[in-house]
DNA sequence: CTTCGACACTTCAACGATGAAGGATCGGTT
DNA sequence: AACCGATCCTTCATCGTTGAAGTGTCGAAG
């Protein structure tokens, strides 16, 4: 194993000089700079992360928590941490993987073990329990989603209700005037994901100023529920014409579903979807559909927790930054003026 | 901060014997051994992480290294990585994420820094840059996926030849003659992906010993994409009655084209899918499916780097231990017998 | 000719844990 | 009484890096 000290005799100077060289934290000649920058890369140098960590007191890697639970679809999560990881590695950290189950233990261990600087939690509940944890270690966090109380760490989180406006707005836009939003299974709203309850409350309100009439409808996202719930739809509103989507395993089936029952897309209904590009690329028709960036969501993620770091290592009290990104339209091949009433 | 100085100092001992009420790797006595515990509990002692792996020199960090890549089926990635997260929790140890684009760099750093006394790669190719760098630093490593040359490192991976035999033996046990095998895009072909190759050679050799006639296509797992390969497909081969399906993007639309085209599954043609069983349930008709436990292969690809990691620090050296796990066939709606000559 | 500040580097004491080696205590042997 | 071995605990050096404080040198100002 090469140390400081191999490297600092390679050199012909003091190991503290080596240190200072790499961090950059005073002022060292061009001439010594260079010689030890080269003595690092003849030796294949890398500092020891457990020294590094115990003598700065900081191990320059930051906790991602992820969810056990898979009725989030599952690739924005894998996108998320993906985004995570690389924008930490931009900033010189890597991630460490915890799970949900974990809970407030885990982030009990993580902050007083040391181990991370700083946490990014996801699938984040209202009143969530790590919370006053986080305040109480006085570790530095960023929520990904909405906290009631988030006094003391950062958030980041998609606008749903943005997205659920645009959703309103478009389909208002084309003419509709029935809409089903086939939401997520009813447990989701019992545990009051904000994603959820915001995404409707943005579509109910827009909904209302356009003078929309709709239903909201849970759905588990199999086929049959998909089935159920489509035929209570068509059954309570048989004029509905257009469709917002969030739940992605309802999008085949409703698609498939609608065809069979004799509509076709987009001439007789408009179908809106709540999902990545990717997916909604993925279906005949193409989806239209209202997208937020994971990649985005992981990126600001890490800027506010490093920027949360630097300010709580320079003495001061971080801000407590709220972001919310736009979601963008996309308009594809599965909406279209409302057809015209027989 | 808590210290094992405050612990000791709490509990009326030196902190070594705290270390060793805490390591198990002394006799201590049951009093002493009860006050310390109690000691540790009242303060909320956490050993700090960056002190405990530079005096052990085992940072108790295994890293998992995943694909940047996403034409693998992204939910089965995240399902492995959950459960290597948690597997490794289970005997103490933490999980760091690279991600592939580090490359052999990354496996240097990680290992030459001491972050990790582990890796776990995904996405291995079979003459993967990688693997020299494992062996020249002496580091312990799993492979999820099989290379050329493993020496040096234990791999596990799911065995496909044997998920493409039992697609084969399904479909011939119910009658079927004619059998079209929709794979990936042709680029994981041109990759040598181990996981696409050794499938589709697994199926190849049942169904020349049972003697079905067979056609292999690539497909990129969209809706335009499928409807292709479906009509080259039935044009080549009318008489095809079984589909095995490997892409999970090709499903849905196979199935909506199927049933467009006036074929009904699975009276007259059977499909057979090759993915997880939580995808499989969702279609309609529910998919006769060939199914890998991802859970399992975290779990294996842990404890044989916890065996290595063992292995190593008793002085020995760790065996190159190579798991295939054995897939399962869960027949459900989509399968059914050849349909009689017309 | 001293004094001073700036610069470039070195010395050295942390950081918090581990574990080999070295006591202390005790009942049991000789 | 002296010794022994077992048991249980402590002392202390060590891991590799950091950064505050200190040293030495040099040129300019007083």
């Amino acid at each position: 194993m090469v140390t400081i000290a191999d490297v600092a005799r390679h050199a012909g100077v003091s190991s503290s000089t080596v240190s200072y060289v790499l961090s950059g934290k005073r002022a060292i000649s061009e001439e010594t700079r260079r010689r030890v920058r080269s003595a690092v890369r003849e030796l294949g140098y890398h500092p020891n992360a457990g020294a590094r960590a115990l003598a700065a007191r900081r191990s320059h890697i930051i906790a991602l928590m992820v969810p056990l639970r898979t009725d989030v679809y599952v690739p924005v999560m894998m996108e998320i941490a993906i985004a995570v990881t690389t924008a930490a590695r931009q900033h010189g950290y890597d991630v460490l993987l915890i799970t949900n189950d974990e809970g407030p233990d885990g982030v009990r261990r993580i902050a007083a073990s040391g181990l991370a600087d700083g946490l990014i939690l996801m699938d984040v509940e209202l009143d969530d329990e790590r919370i006053p944890v986080l305040r109480a270690q006085g570790t530095q966090a960023t929520l990904i989603g909405l906290a009631d109380d988030a006094r003391g760490v950062s958030c980041v989180d998609h606008d749903f209700a943005a997205a659920g406006a645009l959703c309103a707005d478009h389909l208002a836009d084309l003419g509709h005037r029935e809409i089903a939003f086939i939401g997520y299974g009813s447990g989701v709203y019992h545990r009051h994901a904000g994603y959820a309850e915001r995404t409707l409350a943005g579509f109910r309100d827009r909904a209302g100023q356009r003078g929309l009439r709709f239903l909201h409808r849970t759905c588990e996202g199999t086929y049959e529920s998909t089935a159920g719930t489509l035929a209570r739809v068509l059954a309570d509103r048989p004029g509905t014409t257009g469709f917002v989507v969030q739940n992605e395993g309802a999008i085949g089936p409703l698609l498939t579903l609608l065809r069979t029952s004799g509509r076709t897309v987009p001439e007789d209904v408009s179908v809106i979807a709540l999902c990545q590009d990717q997916l909604a690329e993925q279906f005949a028709p193409r989806l239209t559909a209202v997208t937020g960036s994971a990649q985005e969501l992981g990126r600001v993620a890490v800027e506010q927790i490093m920027g949360r770091l630097a300010a709580a290592s320079d003495g001061g009290r971080p801000d407590d930054d709220q972001a919310l990104l736009t979601p963008t339209l996309t308009v594809r091949e599965s909406t279209g003026p409302a057809p015209l009433l027989p």
